[in-house]
RNA sequence: GGACCCGUGGUGUAGCGGCCCAACAUGCCAGCCUGUCACGCUGGAGAUCGCCGGUUCGAAUCCGGUCGGGUCCGCCA
């Protein structure tokens, strides 16, 4: 909480939430918004509000005449500067609710500074929702109220600990170029025209991911920036097309050093913003994607909770009898299950509910194995499973009965990524369904040792699972040096597809918070991994030509890591919605409803950047 | 590009074929009130039900389209 002093000024000696009995019998000056009024006829009630909180304000006719005049005409929302002396409320009407509820100020002066129209929605009353767009035309006046002001608080708080942090640790804070190259990254860029040279654009930056290997190359050794990142494509709660990263990179490292300053690093901001709420492990438990995978069947697991995934295939024989089991083993594929505990009841309707999300999600069907509160087993494929394989299903998910309302068996049969990913989605669904998280714990860990590439199969080549500068590990550079550098011969077979990339992801609470890597600092290797994806070496040297120049003047090996600012926000805030974390958020559609973005040009802009446009159907409006 | 949900006084909701030129709460306006704190009391104003079209004797209500917002898939790290 800042001083007193530091606050006050001109207009006002204090601030209207910091005032307590100590103050009392002192003359204040204060300036704010009125948050509610009292009429009393005789007298009024004011509680003034500034961002530090509110302080009621009381004024008598009999004793301020034109005080009281002034305030009688006043409404919510107006801007008032009052002058009066801090009294201690009368024995009984003391207010608990409010940390200055012990005082209160007796204005004799009030002076109107600003009027207010009825605001569109309630600025001193949060409990019912207001419809998005309304508060999102009107942001200034949704940033007006407590639980907005509160969480951009707590980032403007987390931000100062990341400054804080990186500059205890020797870290250089570099601003990076928002007009740069275009550098195809995965995402569409945001493009901007130049008037100086017509026909050519700039793109916005996805991330400052080359600079700041530049950086590396030109010795800083360790940078750090909230760099704003902007990616062209369709919106989620928690994808917005202009974003903020803590961008980071370091030099002489390897895997664990890196992961071992950030790890220390979001500790110690988590723990500086957000005091209050516990980390479930530390240090951060880490996990090879294969293993998240096989056990979460995510790449991004929710820790908060259990309802691991089961390999049934192992608890069964061979051949169950069951065709769409045995069919899917032999063809490789593998029978994997959840179970929920205390489902063993579960209606009819809710199963038909999870098949339908199961086949949603990819699943060619869902397999359930009931085991009722009164033991009895129930099941679609009870008549092929042996007694013996019931007790073996159970053992397999960690020993029958735990759950006095028995539980449930969901089995998921078909290919080894595919049922994985299927069950890990209904994992999270039930999970969140029965509130089976605590909403106060912070559970993070590192999920790494991702595949370099992944087949595309429809371009029949191979993309980088991650960003095209991570390195292999090191046991699989040779994976790389034996797979053919001719395109034509390249096949899902190739011994490239089994190599593993120093990439890291830091998860919390089953978000992605963000993903790095050791980077490749040797011009051949980097020229070979992108022959590797498909690009051509001119097309290479015309993309990244500055980084492959770059790394022939002496290249320290270097890694770093991008972290979502607004997602750790949200979480840390409790919030499933970045725009929730953010001052001026767009809508799904792009459009800032406050200030009518995007819009079009003047046409005289269009002529001096030297472009037309094809005339489009614009939406009319509602 | 696709699927789904939502749109009714300022705000949040109810109404889901005639009882509705629309109800409730809150907000707003006016008056009253010497201790309130979501103050209270009395009275009042305020919506052609997002927009367009259709079905029907009759539409806030049913259907189609469209616009806006949201969730998700694709896309995106």
């Amino acid at each position: 909480m800042a001083e007193k002093g530091l606050l006050a000024t001109g207009l006002r000696s204090d601030v209207c939430g910091a005032l307590r009995a100590s103050d009392a019998e002192r003359r204040v000056r204060l300036a704010g918004w009125i948050h509610r009024r009292r009429d009393h006829g005789s007298f009024v009630f004011i509680d003034l509000r500034d961002r530090y909180g509110i302080v009621q304000v009381v004024v008598d006719a009999a004793t301020a005449p034109e005080a009281h005049a002034a305030l009688v005409d006043a409404r919510i929302e107006w801007v008032i500067a009052v002058e009066g002396v801090v009294t201690p409320r009368r024995a009984g009407t003391e207010n608990e609710k409010l940390p200055t509820g012990a005082i209160e100020v007796s204005a004799d002066s009030v002076r109107i500074l600003s009027q207010s129209k009825t605001p569109p929605f309630y600025i001193n009353e949060t409990d019912s929702p207001i419809d998005e767009s309304v508060r999102l035309k009107h942001r200034y006046l949704d940033l007006r109220r407590e639980p907005l002001r509160d969480r951009l608080l707590m980032r403007s708080a987390m931000v100062q600990a990341i400054r804080e942090v990186h500059h205890e640790h020797g870290f250089v804070e570099v601003e990076t170029p928002i007009l740069i190259k275009s550098t195809p990254e995965g995402a569409r860029d945001f493009i901007v025209p130049s008037r100086l040279q017509q026909g050519s654009v700039y793109a916005l930056p996805q991330s400052p991911q080359q600079m700041k290997q530049l950086l590396m190359v030109a010795g800083f050794d360790r940078y750090f920036q909230i760099a704003r990142c902007f990616r062209d494509e369709d919106l989620r709660g928690d994808r917005q097309p202009e974003f903020t990263q803590l961008d980071l990179e370091m030099s002489f490292v390897d895997e664990t050093s890196v992961r071992s300053f950030v790890e220390q690093m979001v500790i110690e901001v988590t723990k500086r913003t957000r005091p209050d709420r516990p980390m479930q492990q530390l240090p951060f438990p880490v996990f090879t994607y294969e293993e998240a995978l096989e056990r979460y069947g995510s790449d991004k697991p929710d820790l908060r909770y259990g309802m691991e995934l089961i390999d049934l295939g192992a608890a069964l024989p061979a051949a169950t009898g069951f065709k769409v089991f045995d069919d899917v083993r032999a063809s490789g594929g593998r029978i994997r299950a959840i179970r929920v505990p205390g489902k063993g009841g579960v209606a009819r309707s809710e199963i038909d509910d999870l098949t339908e999300r199961a086949k949603r999600h990819g699943a060619s069907g869902l397999v359930w194995i009931a085991l009722q509160p009164d033991g009895e087993i129930k099941s679609p494929i009870a008549k092929f499973l042996s007694p013996e394989s019931v007790e073996a299903i159970w053992t397999a998910s960690g020993g029958k009965g735990t759950a006095p309302e028995g539980d449930l068996i969901l089995a998921v049969a078909g290919e080894r990524v595919l049922s994985a990913e299927v069950l890990g989605r209904l994992r999270v669904e039930i999970a969140l369904e029965a509130n089976m998280a605590d909403p106060e714990i912070l559970a993070f860990c590192w999920v790494h040792r991702f595949p370099m590439y992944q087949w595309e199969a429809e371009s029949s080549r191979w993309d980088a699972t991650h960003n095209p500068f991570s390195a292999p590990v090191p046991e699989h550079l040779d994976l790389l040096a034996t797979t053919s550098g001719d395109l034509s011969k390249r096949s899902a077979g190739d011994p490239a597809g089994a190599a593993l990339a120093q990439q890291y992801d830091v998860v919390l609470n089953g978000w992605e918070l963000g993903g790095g890597s050791v980077r490749i600092h040797d011009r051949a290797l980097l020229e070979r991994s992108f022959a590797l994806m498909g690009h051509s070496l001119e097309d290479a040297r015309g993309k990244f030509g500055a980084l492959l120049d770059a790394f022939e003047y002496g290249a320290p090996p270097h890694g770093g890591i991008a972290i979502g600012v607004e997602r750790w926000a949200a979480l840390l805030a409790n919030q499933v919605n970045i725009r929730e974390v953010m001052a001026f958020p767009k809508t799904q559609s792009g459009s800032d409803l406050m200030l009518e973005a995007p819009s079009e040009p003047d046409p005289k802009q269009w002529e001096e950047l030297g472009l037309s446009v094809r005339p489009t159907k614009r939406p009319t409006g509602a």
